[in-house]
DNA sequence: CGGTTGATTGAGGCCCATCAATCCAGGTGG
DNA sequence: CCACCTGGATTGATGGGCCTCAATCAACCG
């Protein structure tokens, strides 16, 4: 949070992983993170770290489930396709985040996860996860947090990304997207494509397209590039109130 | 499913709840369904049968969450509210499912149960539930399966009841309240009052009233009453594949 | 019986989907 | 280096679906 030194937990470097595990910058946040020392060391071996381009797929829906993720840095959208064919955004991924939970289940990938920004993952086998919770119970209290956040981030995505005018529908969405910016210096934001942005809010791209320019001439979105642009939180604030308000 | 004998488990009928819970109709598919005779002694004092009438709430949104509840009989709604103030239903619970799983995580609740039809449950308190969940293991897997199935709940409501014209919202709703139907005879189902269609489907009462005559007059809802009807599964399937297939 | 609440139906207007044209950035090959 | 192509973004014109407003109706009840 205030950006203080990230401590050393572990001193076992025998293991390429090893490093990695111990000093990760997930480790207060992510689901291990309650982990005592001792366990950590069971686990650096299985774990594999694994890198993604935009656009690339995490996993598919439907598929079987073998693995869990850890997000460490990046975002990532979890959608599905309704009978009619359509693709859904059902909510999104970021820093500290766990996908794939299903697997704990059996069942197979309920969702599937595309990297909307480069996005790097820690793969967790669900065989190592469901031994170690066996002999580690604080490992189930996790899952049922990063369960029951899950299942408030699609809620909220139901009640505050669906409802009301495109407008309303766009800012909240900008809104949303600056929780999952980057923690450098000036908070520049992932702008999705006009087609992802469709599937989020339930629009078309036209629709997408007019709400993003107006907002760049009022001075909202400032300096809007490609895939990503700064965000003017307070004239953000003020146009959401604004939009409720009425 | 085929209508056999539900055997009695438990003889121990000292306490008035004992008997309820060992002989009870939900019991194979609700939580405590793969707990042994001996740990079903324990808990029978602390389980409260409740019953609600139609538009009577069970707890509500931001509210502590000192149990949760098995749903025995009936159908409630889980709605929320936006910051705009606009009242959102985001699922259905019906027969087995398990209400209010935030308490186990001492979070608050993170919506409102409110019982459309006549509703049964049984409370069950969070000491309860943790303490069990302890020395019972196969009671934290139990969970995990709840929560899932919210999740899977609330991510279908989002593709298919919030996409697409709202004629075939209303068609895709009454597919899932047809799921909900008492396991009667003659499937009979719920019919919500318009203003509630309009919180699930976001739509105006208006435009779900118009849906609900065309649908009379097409026959594929039969026997309209005041809450419920009789659903012609076969021409509303007819209905989708036309709504889908353009 | 008047009063209330919810459902229905109609008329008009607005928001957004649709269709279409243009623009822009990046990549490719001559 | 430029012509060319391509995929995505932008902007305009038009129409339709749904919201809004309003009137009527049905059911229930004090």
């Amino acid at each position: 949070m205030t950006g203080r030194i990230i401590p050393l937990y572990r001193q076992d470097f025998t293991h390429p992983q090893a490093q990695a595990c111990a000093r990760c910058g997930v480790r207060e946040v992510a689901l291990f993170g309650a982990l005592p020392d001792e366990a950590l060391d069971q686990i650096h071996q299985h774990i594999a770290e694994e890198r993604l381009a935009p656009r690339q797929a995490l996993f598919e829906l439907g598929h079987r489930a073998d693995a869990l993720y850890t997000v460490r840095s990046g975002v990532l959208q979890l959608e599905r396709v309704n009978e009619r064919g359509d693709r859904r955004v059902v909510r999104l991924a970021g820093r500290g985040d766990l996908l794939g939970l299903e697997a704990m289940l059996l069942q197979p990938y309920g969702a599937t996860a595309v990297a909307c920004t480069q996005v790097e993952v820690c793969r967790i086998p669900r065989s190592l996860l469901q031994e170690l919770s066996a002999s580690q119970p604080s490992l189930s209290a996790g899952l049922m947090q990063r369960w029951q956040q899950a299942l408030s981030g699609s809620e909220e995505w139901l009640v505050e990304l669906s409802m009301g005018p495109s407008r309303r529908r766009v800012l909240q969405l900008l809104r949303k997207l600056s929780e999952y910016a980057e923690p450098a210096p000036l908070s520049n934001i992932w702008l999705p494509s006009r087609e992802d942005m469709g599937a989020m809010l339930n629009m078309t791209i036209e629709t997408a397209s007019r709400m993003v320019s107006s907002l760049k001439r009022e001075g909202v979105l400032l300096d809007v590039q490609s895939r990503q642009a700064c965000l003017n939180t307070a004239a953000l604030a003020e146009a959401l109130q604004a939009a409720d308000g009425d």
